[in-house]
DNA sequence: TCCTACAGCGAACGTTCGTTAGGTAAAAGA
DNA sequence: TCTTTTACCTAACGAACGTTCGCTGTAGGA
């Protein structure tokens, strides 16, 4: 093995990527229901009997391309937000993060925003505890915001994230950049509620 | 016919409008994709060729609960913002009434809210006609507010209307009503926004 | 009384769905 | 060299899907 072994080691795991991203590509654009294993499996041009040779079943996949989604999320909003010295501007990164995941990052990113999960299914469940665990992370950082009296900072929280996220719904490219976007609707929020 | 004909003249077109209600609770909580014909026709009692007696498919239907959706959120905004006396006010009137159409209104409003139509199918053309008809109503609102100069009105009335619709995904019953959650959010934007 | 329109029914159409079973060529390990 | 594991394949399963078909009882109009 200490020959070059050029396409079995880096075939190595790779199909499974493969179709992890396929299958994010999908649910992303036509969600859970609208997106058929045969599809995916296509698309990576296997057949979809193999797809079960990776994932246990349709719903594990669909896990799988969520907790790295929710992974993706978590991971470039807490570098961009970390060395922030002012909890605004901190929000702000944040806020810019998490666009750019959504838009300029990997399809499990757009299906984390997408998806929303419903509690009914043993699925559904897990889902909203990875969810929770990035919704945490946004919340220690509002938090720390210095706000006037009386806000209310979950529905802020909360606002600003389906703000957030509703941007996959409208975004084109060629007009304000992902960026430019985050920062204008942070700005909404930002002088008013501002209390420091 | 002056008789008191009970049955057959209050069932008169009534079966429709049962499958209509039917297939809007489902829509708004499966998703188009995972709603079926004979779901929405068993919650009704009748077979699902039956349905196809009164729509001429499922995609029919679905357009038929997103028209009324549309239709009976712009008229609760409509009568509810009509007499306010200031533009904010006025946009506050409008977001208490889209809320409440989205929360204790009839669930064809929570469809319209709930799935955002694509623009790759006819139908989904349509829809998306449907939609941009509303939302023509509410950036006509926002055209109204005294805003600090600079303030993007397009990324505003985006904004907001996702945090307006976002509200479906968290709202439970027993906290805030939607009123109050209504006037929250738009509180949020407006000292800040406010140039007037 | 006959006729037509209405409001469905039950059965079936062909397709697609998620999933499983069993096999196979190649590679890795002993 | 023999064996096991890896990475797939083909074929098929039963179920569910949207939709169509022909039929039927019933009510109102002529």
């Amino acid at each position: 093995m200490v020959a070059i072994d050029t396409v079995s080691a880096r075939a190595r795991g790779d199909r499974r990527n493969q179709l992890l991203d396929a299958a994010a590509r999908s649910f992303a654009q036509r969600g859970y229901d609208g997106t058929s294993v045969r599809a995916i499996a296509a698309e990576v041009g296997v057949q979809a009997s193999s797809l079960y040779y990776f994932f246990r079943a349709k719903d594990h996949l669909f896990e799988a391309v969520y907790e790295r989604g929710v992974a993706e999320i978590m991971a470039a909003v807490e570098t961009a937000s970390v060395m922030a010295r002012t909890p605004w501007t901190r929000l702000e990164r944040a806020a810019v993060a998490h666009l750019e995941a959504l838009l300029d990052g990997s399809d499990c990113c757009a299906v984390v925003a997408r998806v929303e999960p419903r509690g009914e299914s043993d699925l559904g469940k897990r889902l909203i505890r990875h969810r929770r665990e990035y919704e945490g992370r946004f919340a220690a950082i509002i938090d720390d915001l210095p706000l006037a009296p009386r806000t209310d900072r979950r529905v802020l929280r909360l606002t600003l994230l389906s703000a957030l996220n509703g941007v996959l719904n409208w975004y084109r490219p060629g007009g304000d950049s992902p960026r430019a976007i985050a920062v204008k609707i942070v700005g909404m929020f930002r002088r008013q509620l501002d209390a420091g």
